[in-house]
DNA sequence: TATTGTTATACTCTATAACTATA
DNA sequence: TATAGTTATAGAGTATAACAATA
């Protein structure tokens, strides 16, 4: 049987997941003594693996100049650190050091808090579905980002 | 059967998950022209019910004085109002406007293309289980928050 | 000619702290 | 005495645009 508002339901739950994974990452960031920019760079590289300096900005919405300025924050707290590109000399990937590392594992803690009231058969399929959810959501967010700014008018 | 790494799969798409809902806040309030602050503010009034400045305050992270210049701006583009509360003359209560949730309305449209590839039978578990996500979440960022910045010591 | 990344300037949001009003 | 909110100052990250190096 599907539920005539469950659609409505999600929504708000999302909404709702959405603001505690903002407010995850204010007390995170604080906690680490790193700014929001900062650890949401170390989770992109956590999830995405190593990446250009440019696509980290385009992914994390930042300009050229922002994330020269990121990374550079970054290498000085030794938390990253830029590293040639094997064949394109323009290019400077970025990686996680063992210090970067030691954020993510104590950022997991707090994450896996997430899922104690959820039993443990359901984890899997639920990981599932979140990662799914990520997915279609990233590519909604990249769609509307190409249309740039302002194409939105209230009344 | 519980699989192993079910945990870390979840770890892991909750970390995508939340990467993704940010992307979406810069995305958005780029669309609509506000600041993501802003539209952290339309989505928490909306999840919420009215609220109290200083509660707003709090549970967005942000300082008393960063709030008063929050609800100015909000109330300045016509997208919140102030109005006082019924017994307590030294609070100010904010609510949405019209053209506030015509915000709300836009990116509603946004989060239901999240759900766009998940079963319709599936849709109400989920919302619940997304639900329980946000809470434990949430509730572990506002104990962290207790302790205060800097607890943290690498190596 | 296009792309990757750096630099310099201006701008805006936010934290801090002092202050007013109310409980 | 404690709480809600405002104001003023200083500080930090980011966008913009111009520039250098490589493809």
């Amino acid at each position: 049987m599907v539920e005539p508002d469950a659609a409505e339901e999600a929504v708000r739950s999302l909404r709702a997941l959405i603001l505690a994974g903002e407010r995850y990452r204010q007390v995170l960031s604080d906690y680490v003594g790193l700014w929001v920019t900062e650890t949401q760079a170390v989770s992109y590289l956590t999830v995405h693996g190593d990446r250009g300096q440019n696509e980290l900005a385009t992914d994390l919405g930042l300009s050229s100049g922002a994330s020269t300025a990121l990374v550079d924050r970054l290498e000085r707290q030794g938390i990253a650190e830029r590293y040639p590109h094997p064949s394109d000399r323009r290019r400077t990937l970025v990686r996680l050091t063992d210090r970067g590392r030691a954020v993510v594992r104590e950022s997991r803690m707090w994450l896996l808090a997430g899922f104690q009231d959820v039993d443990p058969s359901e984890l899997g399929p639920l990981a599932r579905q979140l990662n799914v959810v990520a997915d279609r959501l990233a590519e909604r967010s990249a769609e509307m980002a190409e249309r740039g700014p302002g194409a939105f008018h209230l009344e």
